[in-house]
DNA sequence: CTGAAAGCGCTTACAG
DNA sequence: CTGAAAGCGCTTACAG
């Protein structure tokens, strides 16, 4: 039932050397034609395929990269999961997945899991770790690179959308549409996303001579963002903010769900709505929500770009922090400042 | 730099053998509290921890999965991916994922590629596979599980939902409702679960004496299911359905936008539709769409409960064909039948 | 309980 | 271009 087949057994059908075999499997190597036909021939006969877990061993380069990922129940992932996934597998990498949702906290340990299988590079999608686990990973000679999340570590490279220019956007277009009292539901604070909006969001205000008129804490979750939206909005009519930036379209779905059906409030009229990621549920119509776009695509162009150039160039590749601008993705759940029409806003 | 610490150098800095060493690293092995203490600290010392892939090599066990995966754009699989993996880690074991999504067609070449993993067993999530591949696993003592698809090869086992009997559930809903043009929108013909909805969904109406009244095919893709209600509704209002059932959620909520925000037709008023796998944004307000419930946490739970049987029974272990029943979830976008409050359907 | 030895399936210098 | 030999880092019988 477990017949393994072994280089050694290809090489005794076709009458040559393992070493043979081996090279007719390893790319770049030097065989003469004759003997890659024979060892083809018995490589398919046999049903011979390379053990990449003993190549691994010798080689050292296992081509695995550990991927930590959390929040899948916010759409931005799963699509980056797709795409870096996508993208790893065309360059020849494997993707070994762990999910830190449920271990939330102790990502060190898992990153040791993940160190134990000798990957050749890790990627933390909207993680973070240790200062301490970072040098563990440099000392292994593991680069790590910071997927939708930047940190202050050394020698870490991180790819973000430009988070505070985004926080900035949202704020000129409230006031510009002539919003006066301007409120924001936060996401989880450890973020450095959440962090970078909202510090873009008050500096733009600020610029603009205004103060946020309410603040609530949704923490990127679902059930949160509805209890701040109800704290925020189900007060006296003429108490409530008229315009909120939710720190991402997750949130801000939801936020929407107890403005409209809970509150009976509209949108835009009695108030507008601008979210962050642009996920596909912001186009549906029934939400139609106004949201600063994460180009997911280079994000994740970006990651591998940098995470294999570590990998191939470990002397000489350089920390990076990449932060991609993002449009406004003009729709209806925002008042439009005069002048304007529901398209992508080009700032 | 890259400073791999070897079981060898531990067992020098102990005082012992290797073996002791291994040992120590063993869950079950016999080792004395003298020796598993000098071990220990000299391990941590040198900051030691086994190298999964030379363990994996000699024990022939990997402890790894081959999970394939796709449409992940479909609500419904992230969230089990993210069960899965947690389930799976649980165990003791880790997923390595592959993306059908781009590679359709030719999932057996993904196949062959996670079999030179070493992996100890294979998920398919909603993908189908050759009977070739499947002997080969076989032959390679590689189990494999369906999630989320049923397919008559032997030795086979599968988790899925009832889709027949979700199908009829559905049928027997819009007849009690008294709706006399009831339509079908179908997910892509390859997938056994469209094949079962359809079948239990044409049979119940059979018996209720009712033929289908308009069929579309929606292929699982939004844009397709879009394109398949504006064929089947964009006609004189006189000759629409009053009532369809779409494959899926993922569809059903892209053709909720269209019925109302194209057509500008009322749902349930002008038209009832059901949707099937209950994920979470058929519960958003904004459509709060009746649908059957896909069980996910049940469906994972045998999914991994089987593959692990296999894997630690290989001898004994029967392949299984699982088809958990979910119950209709009774939301606003189809009419009640007389009697009826929108609450969990038993049946 | 413990250690010496063999071996998992490959690749990589080293000669030729 | 090709083969014999050593070795990647572990575990597993086998003796003791």
């Amino acid at each position: 039932m477990a017949e393994k087949v072994t280089s050694l057994q290809v090489a005794q059908l076709a009458g040559v050397s393992q070493s043979a075999v081996s090279r007719v499997f390893t790319p770049g190597a030097s065989v003469s034609k004759k003997t890659e036909e024979k060892v083809r021939k018995a490589a398919t006969e046999l049903g011979y395929r390379p053990n990449v877990l003993a190549r691994a061993m010798v080689s050292g380069k296992s081509r695995i990269i550990g991927l930590v990922v959390a929040y899948l129940d916010n759409y931005f992932y799963p699509e980056a999961l797709e795409k870096l996934s996508n993208e790893l597998q065309e360059q020849g990498y494997h993707v070994l997945i762990f999910m830190a949702s449920r271990t939330a906290g102790n990502i060190d340990d898992v990153m040791e899991e993940i160190l134990d299988y000798q990957v050749d590079g890790v990627i933390l999608a909207s993680v973070a770790m240790s200062s301490d686990i970072a040098t563990r990973c440099q000392q292994a000679g593991v680069p790590v690179v910071l997927f939708n999340r930047s940190q202050d570590i050394d020698g870490i490279t991180s790819v973000t959308s430009d988070n505070y220019s985004g926080g900035r956007k949202v704020a000129e277009f409230f006031v510009a549409a002539g919003h006066s009292r301007i409120a924001y539901i936060a996401g989880w604070q450890g973020a450095s996303t959440q962090r970078d909006r909202e510090a873009g969001f008050r500096a733009a205000l600020g610029d603009a001579g205004q103060d946020l008129y309410a603040y609530e804490i949704g923490e990127f979750l679902t059930e949160n963002a509805r209890l701040a939206a109800r704290r925020m909005f189900d007060v006296e009519p003429q108490k409530r903010p008229d315009a909120v930036f939710v720190a991402n379209d997750h949130m801000a779905l939801a936020v929407m769900d107890v403005i409209r059906f809970e509150l009976g409030m509209r949108i835009p009229e009695d108030v507008s709505i601008i979210g962050y990621d642009d996920v596909p549920q912001a186009g549906w119509l029934a939400y139609n929500l106004t949201t600063i776009r994460q180009r997911a695509n280079l994000m994740v162009a970006e990651t591998v770009d940098a995470l294999l150039d570590h990998i191939e160039n470990p002397a000489v590749a350089a920390a990076r922090k990449v932060a991609i601008d993002g449009p406004l993705i003009v729709r209806t759940s925002a008042r439009l400042p005069k002048g304007w029409t529901p398209q992508r806003m080009s700032t």
